[in-house]
This record gives structure tokens, C-alpha cells and sequence, in this order.
RNA sequence: GGCGACAUCGCCAAGUGGUAAGGCAGAGGUCUGCAAAACCUCUAUCAUCGGUUCGAAUCCGAUUGUCGCCUCCA
């Protein structure tokens, strides 16, 4: 079955169609490293990352490359921010105007590290600090599970290439050097056989005319951008033909992505805020560079809103990584990112109370009660299953589900990397398992014992491994539960021995057919969102997301 | 100002020509000492107006509203 994809730069759904039938060569746009992640890199990477799963099992061979951008202005600008020290008048700054109290102790904690990591080297301070942010990005998503990239390419580490790539440009006329700058000269290329603005969709021309070039800047027009910036005092640079300087915006993704992967390659991704000036931009290096199609498939994901309002640097309303997981575990971000369709907008929220005040549950809380509904499911089919062998010729039932699961699965997929969708047929799949494991003794063995076990069989495996391409429910349940509920307690401060204790001493009661202090306890402990299930011979909780 | 996107049940969210997935919340039920969990049942004609079509949430036009890009951003 072909893979359907909207496909931003033909404007069209299309068939997914690569070079090679069997391989995929895949590039996303990784971070600049100036700073911490925060939710909306954690969508983006999230995304990709579904994708590349469901091309592996879809049997592709997915070469994937996901670049740091680790020289560039606004880590030059970082450096200069800790070397003028904590106490500088960076900090009264517009950008740090919604700092908060934690923002600032993470932050200058961060700067005193970095600090600290340049008095033992001869290295540009900006570099000190690109290198420390690709470790905290590194730490910061490991606990995501998420597939590797193949090659994480930095721009550092392709300084020659770049320089020859510039010279390449250059030569083909489609670029100039000025006060020993390097632009990109868009009337040039837009001129020939090339589309200055064929991703965004911008006229070229129009944009040309209406563009105004600053005194300061040797452009010869104010759409022409730099492929390469002369040094000024105090930055990092390298030798070039043109002088020593460093490499624009933009340029290391043409040169590290044809690298990789070849001057045509399948599909590139990235957040929709890329596509303009970036991803136009790199279009226009590769292929005035090459002269051959650069990527003949894009993606772009959609941003992360909080309360409405798109998050940005700009307006410091960002959620850090950091803080992400303080609120939720990373599966239950990972079950958020994929329960939208990728070129959506998501909203975070948390729950909270609204003006006809109503109780209106927040996107996060929504996300960990779902997570914790699924393991608890496969929990309860686990135990159901345990020591039981499985006879697979017994008339499976709910067929709809656990016969189709897989293909239902792949059609979702097919159909633009759905997994809103794939996300709503696994709960089909948990809800026909609840229902067999709720079954009672009689009723089962009305329908049939061996069917109830081979259905139930067939439906955790299915859901497994389907959901499993999503990076979801791979953990044992009991584990990711105690996990779970570990994490709930302590972000409400409450001791499991002090839970426990209390659920004994209700058992007494109970014991005693005190119901009225059973009772009592039981509504202190619903009053801190602690739920309690009584089944014949013990008791076990759970807390409320 | 230029360009673009979106508007689906109280909330979130799928759905790109064939008659509205799913989740949350709500109502009723099964179960339970009472509960909870789980399961079952119920709850929308798709911003407005006009057009194309045998047939439109889905295509076209207008209107209203929201948002994004054009400056850093995934």
C-alpha cells in the first residue's frame, strides 16, 4: 500500500515515492544550541520520530540526519551575555522580561557551568556553549526512547565543505562576495530556470521590489541572504577565501543534508515556522549549488500553542523540557504529541477551573490518564493470561478489532502519518480487552474459555506491537505504573507508606463493618485525588490525574 | 500592508465528494456494603450566506471570526 503525504512543496497529497523503493533518506532540522529545548523541539522530534518508526516497519531503510546548529548568532550572543556576567544589563533585556524566579536559578546555573567548562579550554567561548547545550539536549531527550538519528551532523565539524559549497555558488553565479561577506544573490537565481519561493509560495519578484537593504549591510538587495558573515571582534571564526568569518543561517543544512544524503534526496521535516526563510533558502543553496532537485518531499510539523497562543521566544511563554517533565512522564508527552495529527496545532494546557466554574481537563492531565488507562489495560490482560496456553484455532472474537487492528493501523498511517487515528483504534482494542477481562466466570464459559483466551491473546500482542511503532506501551505495566503513580505522589508531596497505612487502617474498619469510618477514610483519601478499588480480598489505589 | 492557514458536540480532536472516528465532561445502566475502576446505552449536520454536483463538513465565491508567516523560533 503506497504512503499517502501532504507534501508542502508540491501543495499536494501525494504518494510517498523515493529514489530507492527500499530506502528513505530523511532529514529534520534539529536545534540551534544556544539555549534549552522546551515543548515545541520536543513536538517536532516527536513527530519525525513516529514517522521514521512507521517507515521501518514498513520495511523502508530510513537513513536519518538531524543537524545541530552549533554556530550561529544567537549562541554568539549567549557568550556574550555570560561574559558580561550575571549582573549585566543583558538582563533587563525585553526577551527576559517574563523570566520567572526558576527560569533565572536554571539559567544561572547554566551560565556558571559554562563558565566554568571555558576556564579549562583555549575554546571560543560560543563554541563552550554550543557543546554544552548539544549534552543537556542530549540528556534532556534520552528518556524519550526516540530511534537515533544516524548522523547528527554540527556545523563545526563541516567548515571545509561549507566553504567549498559557498565557492560552488559563487561560481555558478548565483552569489557575491562583498566587504568579505557572501550573499546569496536571489534575483540571479530567481531569474533562470529557478523559483525564489516555490515552498512558502512567495512571489520573488514582489519580494525583490518591495525589499529594502539596510545601510549597515553589503547586500545588493534586501531579500539576498548572507551564506557566509565576515568576522567581527569577538566571535568565532574560520579561514575562508573571503576572510575569515563563519558560515550564515541556512547554508549547513544544504551542505550537511547533500552530504549525507545526496543532492536529491526523499524527505526533509521540520517545524512549520522553518519553511520561511529557512527551508526556502536552503532550497535555493542546494540547488543553485547542484543543479539538481533538492528534497523532493516535505513535512512540516505544527507548533505547540499554550492557552490559544503559539509559544515563542518572543512572547516567554515557553514550556522548558526541563519543566515538561517535572509535570508528566516522557511517555505521557510522547501519547499527547501523537494523539494530534502532526500538521496540527496542539494546545498545552492544564486542567483547570473555567468561568462557569467547571472542572475543564487539560491536555497534559487528558494525555497521563490515557497512558495510565492503557497500561492498566494490558495489566489486567497480562494477569488474565498468565500461565494460561494459548489455543489459536478457538473462534477469535471482536473481529473487527483484533482481525483488522494491524491493517486498520496501517491504513491511519498511510493515510499522512494519522496517528490521532491509529491512537483512537487502540482504544478500540483496549476497551475489547477490558470488556473480556471483566467477563464473569459463567459468562465465559457461555462464549467459550479457549476464544475469550485467544482473542484477549490476539489483542494485546496487536496492541503491542501497533502502538509499539509509536514508541507507546513498550514497558512492562506494573513497572511504568509504580513509575507513574511515583511521580503523581510526588508532585503532590504524598508518601505511598502513609497511603498504604491509611488503606489498612480502613480494612480494619471494614473488617469490623465499620463502614461509616471506612467511609471517612475513603473520602480523605478521594479528597487528595487518591482513588481506591476494592475487589474481594484486597484493596488497591490510584491516584487521580 | 503582503502572503497563508483554520473555523466540526460544553471542552479536546479525526474526517479533502457518498451521507459526522475517538477522548474528556454530562445523563442513564451493569457491578459494588457504599464507592471506584471497567464495560454497556444516550448526546452534533460540521461559523454564516450563496454557488457547483445526483450527492459537500469536504470543491468555488462572499461575509464574519481566530491564528500563523513576512524579525528570533520546532
Amino acid at each position: 500500500m503506497p504512503i499517502w503525504i501532504d507534501d508542502v512543496l508540491s501543495g499536494k497529497k501525494k504518494t510517498l515515492e523515493t529514489r530507492d523503493p527500499n530506502q528513505v533518506g530523511m532529514y529534520v532540522c534539529g536545534v540551534t544550541v544556544y539555549d534549552r529545548c522546551h515543548i515545541g523541539h520536543l513536538r517536532s522530534m516527536l513527530s519525525f520520530d513516529a514517522l521514521v518508526r512507521y517507515l521501518e516497519y514498513q520495511r523502508y531503510q530510513v537513513r536519518y540526519v538531524r543537524n545541530f546548529t552549533d554556530v550561529d548568532d544567537k549562541i554568539i550572543d549567549r557568550a556574550r551575555e555570560i561574559e558580561a556576567g550575571p549582573d549585566g544589563d543583558w538582563r533587563r533585556a525585553d526577551r527576559y522580561a517574563t523570566f520567572t524566579a526558576g527560569d533565572w536559578t536554571l539559567r544561572d546555573s547554566d551560565d556558571a557551568q559554562i563558565r566554568a567548562r571555558a576556564d579549562r579550554t583555549d575554546k571560543p567561548l560560543a563554541l563552550v556553549v554550543s557543546e554544552y547545550f548539544i549534552e543537556k539536549f542530549q540528556e534532556d531527550f534520552s528518556c524519550f526512547g526516540m530511534r537515533a538519528p544516524d548522523v547528527e551532523p554540527k556545523v563545526s565539524d563541516h567548515m571545509p565543505q561549507i566553504v567549498e559549497y559557498i565557492e560552488r555558488i559563487i561560481g555558478r553565479g548565483y552569489a557575491y562576495e562583498a566587504g568579505g561577506d557572501v550573499y546569496f544573490n536571489v534575483a540571479a537565481y530567481d531569474g533562470t530556470t529557478h523559483a525564489y519561493g516555490k515552498l512558502s509560495r512567495r512571489d520573488a519578484a514582489a519580494m525583490i521590489e518591495g525589499a529594502r537593504v539596510s545601510p549597515s549591510e553589503n547586500k545588493r538587495n534586501g531579500v539576498d541572504f548572507a551564506l557566509w558573515k565576515a568576522q567581527k571582534p569577538g566571535e568565532p571564526s574560520w579561514p575562508s577565501p573571503w576572510g575569515p568569518g563563519r558560515p550564515g543561517w541556512h547554508i549547513e543544512c544544504s551542505v550537511m543534508s547533500t552530504q549525507y544524503l545526496g543532492t536529491t534526496f526523499d524527505i526533509h521535516g521540520g517545524g512549520k515556522d522553518l519553511i520561511f526563510p529557512h527551508h526556502e533558502n536552503e532550497i535555493a543553496q542546494a540547488e543553485a549549488a547542484c543543479d539538481a532537485p533538492f528534497c523532493t518531499n516535505w513535512l512540516h510539523n505544527g507548533f505547540v500553542t499554550v492557552d490559544g497562543v503559539k509559544m515563542s521566544k518572543s512572547l516567554g511563554n515557553f514550556l522548558s523540557l526541563h519543566d515538561a517533565l517535572e509535570l508528566a512522564l516522557p511517555e505521557v508527552w510522547r501519547f499527547l504529541v501523537q494523539s494530534v495529527h502532526y500538521q496540527s496545532p496542539i494546545d498545552f494546557s492544564r486542567t483547570r477551573i473555567n468561568e462557569a466554574g467547571e472542572r475543564v481537563r487539560g491536555s497534559v492531565d487528558v494525555a497521563a490518564e490515557r497512558v495510565q488507562y492503557f497500561y492498566q489495560t494490558l495489566a489486567r490482560a497480562d494477569e488474565a493470561l498468565a500461565g494460561r496456553t494459548v489455543n489459536f484455532e478457538a473462534p477469535l472474537l471482536h473481529t473487527q478489532i483484533a482481525g483488522h487492528l494491524q491493517e486498520r493501523f496501517c491504513e491511519a498511517m498511510d493515510d499522512n502519518f494519522n496517528t490521532a487515528v491509529a491512537l483512537g483504534l487502540c482504544g478500540e482494542a483496549a476497551r475489547a480487552i477490558n470488556e473480556l477481562v471483566s467477563l464473569k466466570a459463567k459468562e465465559i464459559k457461555k462464549i467459550g474459555e479457549e476464544s475469550v483466551a485467544h482473542t484477549l491473546h490476539v489483542l494485546t500482542t496487536r496492541l503491542r506491537e501497533v502502538a509499539g511503532v509509536l514508541g507507546l506501551f513498550l514497558e512492562e505495566p506494573e513497572s511504568f505504573l509504580a513509575r507513574f503513580r511515583a511521580h503523581e505522589l510526588k508532585k503532590r508531596g504524598l508518601q505511598a507508606d502513609w497511603i498504604e497505612q491509611k488503606i489498612a487502617e480502613r480494612g480494619a474498619a471494614k473488617a469490623e463493618r465499620d463502614f461509616a469510618r471506612a467511609d471517612a477514610i475513603r473520602l480523605e483519601l478521594d479528597a487528595l485525588a487518591l482513588e481506591l478499588r476494592d475487589s474481594p480480598g484486597r484493596t488497591d489505589w490510584d491516584v487521580r490525574v
